[in-house]
Order: structure tokens, then sequence, then C-alpha cells
DNA sequence: ATGGTTGAATGTCAA
């Protein structure tokens, strides 16, 4: 084969802005519920806040649909996992993002898109969706015990207590009775029924800690109020279902950890809002 | 009481 006639350089490509890395470490989630329908929210807030990670969930997008131009354009780097309709998760990031994984179980077996592990200044990062749960005599209630189970045995084979790593994302549980505005009547909802709540803390058990409660005690905090019902976000009628975990290191890092309301009371809001904490480098 | 709204896809399902 000839050799090939060798690359005409283009015009260089601009430099990367030189990414400051001083200051906190800044990790968010958000789960979006369509990253497209999001766009408008999402750049203005990552403008705005400087994340060094931010953790999407429910892009509802194919990759090859993803609107990564848009993001990249605005500054960004972004790495997806998505499909068609529903799920997806996305890490945006100020520096380039490798994915280490994306799968619970063998390539052989059909897999919904709802987890992404990267890391990010040795900080390994988990970004998760899980399921909803539809109905506690649901399968897909089934399912999401099974989701929690698996992921539980994936930390167990992947991410030792001792590291430093932060699991995040949309879970979909409440896991206490401060953390949601009606537990009495939502007792047999499938993000908050008790088989769902002994199987994040079954999850949990010994790596994983609520960083939010490390700093917040108090009821009346959410992350999430559905659309359905009229007022909901004005009334406060609320869930907290989106969590940053993190292992023992990073509980010693943690600086500050807070829920940015504001963006689910703007024009076309997503259902959830973003969660955000800083851990000291 | 089993609603209501939003998004993807264009049926209706998912949340």
């Amino acid at each position: 084969m000839p050799k090939a006639a060798p690359k005409k350089t283009a015009a260089p490509a601009k430099a990367a802005k030189p990414v400051k890395a001083s200051g906190n470490l800044k990790i968010a989630t958000f789960n979006a519920n369509s990253i497209r329908a999001r766009m408008p929210i999402l750049l203005d807030w990552l403008k705005k806040e400087q994340p060094d990670v931010l953790a999407v969930q429910e892009t509802k997008v194919q990759d090859h649909e993803f609107p990564k131009d848009v993001i990249q354009a605005a500054g960004w780097n972004v790495i997806f996992h998505g499909q068609k309709s529903y799920n997806g998760v996305a890490f945006i990031s100020k520096k380039p993002m490798t994915l280490l994984d994306k799968r619970l179980y063998p390539k052989e077996m059909e897999e919904q898109a709802r987890l992404m592990v990267s890391e990010y200044d040795g900080v390994k990062l988990i970004n998760t969706y899980i399921p909803q749960g539809y109905a506690i005599d649901s399968d897909k209630y089934k399912y999401k015990l099974k989701f929690f189970a698996d992921l539980k045995k994936y930390f167990d084979k992947n991410v030792p207590a001792a590291s430093a790593a932060i699991w995040m994302g949309d879970l979909n549980v409440a896991p206490t009775e401060i953390d949601l505005n009606n537990p009495k009547g939502n007792k047999d909802h499938p993000c908050f029924h008790i088989d769902a709540r002994e199987a994040l803390a079954a999850t949990m058990k010994g790596k994983w800690t609520d960083l939010f409660r490390e700093k917040e005690k108090g009821p009346g905090h959410y992350t999430f109020w559905d659309m359905r019902q009229p007022q909901v976000f004005e009334k406060n009628l609320g869930w907290r279902i989106d969590f940053l975990m993190g292992t023992p290191p990073m509980v010693s890092r943690l600086q500050k950890i807070w829920i940015d309301t504001k963006p689910r009371g703007l024009e076309k809001p997503s259902d959830h809002t973003f969660l955000i904490g800083e851990f000291s480098r």
C-alpha cells in the first residue's frame, strides 16, 4: 500500500482555554428530563455556576442526536451514553473525561442507558439514573430493586470504600420521612416504599454517605417536584431523590453542598433541579 | 379520587 501523503495540517485547532484548578472541586448532578429541551437552562446554569463536572440524567436522546456541538461551542467537554426516547446519562466537564464503564451487565445482554462511570482529578465518578419503578406491584419495581442489588455488586467489585469516589444522580428514592413532603400518603409509592428505601440503604452500606445530610439535617429540602400537580414547586411539595454519595475520603473533603432551586422556577423547567457539592482538592 | 403535565415520537409510553 502506498505511503499516505503527509497529512496536510489544517489550521491548528484552537488551543483549549487553560483550565484553572484553583479553589474547590465542584461536582454537580441534574436530571434534565430531555437534554435537548433543557439546553437553554443547562447552558445558562453552566456559565453561571462553572462546575468542574456536571452529571446529567434522563438525556432522552440517542448518541447520534446528542447536542454535543452546542455544548462544546460553549467551552465544555461532554461524554454521553443514551438510547432512544428514554433514560440516557452524560458528563459535562471543564477538562476532558474518559468513559470507564457504561454497563452493569455483560455486553451480550440488553441494557438500558442508566449508568456511566468516569474519573476527574483522581476521583471516580459514577453517574446513575435509577429506574423509577412505576408501581410497587409491577415488574418495573422488581427491576428497580434488582438494579440496586446489581449496582451494589458493581461497587463491591470496582469501588473500594477507601478510594476517592462519588456516586451521584437521580436515585429515585427518598431515604427518610423528611425527604419528601407527604411521607404518610406515599408509603406505597415506588420512590418511598420500604423495599426501595432498604435497597438504597443496602447499596450504600459500609461505603456511601449521603453528603447533603452531612451539612443539612432539616426537612423541606427537595430536588424534584412533580409536573403533574399544579403549584407543587411554589408550595414546595417535593422529594429529595437526587444525591451526591461519597466514600469516606470524599466525606472528609466535603466543604459545602447545596440544592440550587432556582432553575425549577424558570420557564420550561425540568421536574428536577441541580445539586452541587464542593470538595477540597 | 388514580386525576394532572411534559417529552419523545407521532401510538402511546414513561415519569
